[in-house]
DNA sequence: CGCCGATGGTTGAACGCTCAATTAAACCGC
DNA sequence: GCGGTTTAATTGAGCGTTCAACCATCGGCG
């Protein structure tokens, strides 16, 4: 407070505007790739794929929502709407009577498999085709520390 | 079609999981902060921004989607909320019956120069302070190779 | 044991975005 | 200057997200 604001400079601010253009038509892109081939949003994919990945294919709601860095209430919402789709079910948790357990069906299991190799194609058309391998690994590097950075001020 | 998958390799993964997570979470820490501190989204900020920096603070609608990479549809509810808050106001185009111009009011001039110091510490904060010099470079030329890669297929 | 703050999860309302349909005017070719 | 196509912008329905409020259970502590 009090202090003069440290405005950008014309270097950061074309940085600033070049990220937000790009990582949005990405984002877009993608999301609307996938609503189109599988009919669900990029945030419903990472759901099934965290799950596919978990053992036993199962996960408590908590832990899906940090792995998807999503907000506990979004993904109940979106857990509701995946159920009602019959790619996910939920069951208690044996350990805590709190718990809920999101669990991928084999119907979801098959939806995911047959949207997979169309998304990872888009994924490397419109990014990994567009870099050379060393942006690619300075957007890892790059990625991995903002992300670092952010962590703490987190979604909730 | 019929051709395999071309999957992503471990280190293509984790870069793409990287840039995800770092993305969103940058993306959600403003986005929550500008609502918070000014009571609006980002992509209603970004919408003053641009009408800011045009002469007589006005622009058609089409160039303000095109500004804002946002859709016809988008701008024009967005413009209804900014309308009715009293931040913007429209009028009819002088060389196009069919034009409207979307003009920035004093009041929301005055709202995007209270917001705007914040905004730029949280972007100074979560996204520069974060990333070396070269960094930032390589981020801007990332962003900008992408962004020109994606357009084409952009949002409509 | 019994209370109390923290944690896990859900719910409903309000909001923003998408998609498809609609209206109106401009542009084009003849 | 008349039809047909394109372009400008809006509209409404449906979906996904956020935010705040809520209920239930857990864990700790006296």
């Amino acid at each position: 407070m009090g202090v003069m604001t440290r405005w950008l400079d014309p270097d950061e601010q074309r940085t600033w505007r070049a990220f937000l253009t790009a990582s949005r038509a990405l984002m877009d892109t993608l999301d609307r790739e996938l609503q189109r081939d599988a009919g669900m949003p990029h945030a419903y994919y990472e759901i099934l794929v965290r799950l596919s990945e978990a053992p036993g294919r199962r996960l408590r709601m908590s832990d899906l929502a940090d792995a998807t860095g999503s907000s506990r209430s979004r993904l109940s919402h979106a857990a509701a709407r995946l159920e009602a789709a019959g790619w996910i079910r939920r069951e208690d948790c044996p350990t805590d009577r709190r718990g809920q357990l999101a669990v991928l069906t084999d119907e979801g299991f098959a939806t995911l498999a047959a949207a997979a190799p169309g998304h990872v194609e888009g994924v490397r058309r419109h990014l990994f085709d567009a870099l050379s391998p060393a942006q690619v690994d300075q957007l890892r590097r790059i990625s991995e520390t903002l992300a670092d950075h952010l962590t703490g001020s987190g979604p909730n």
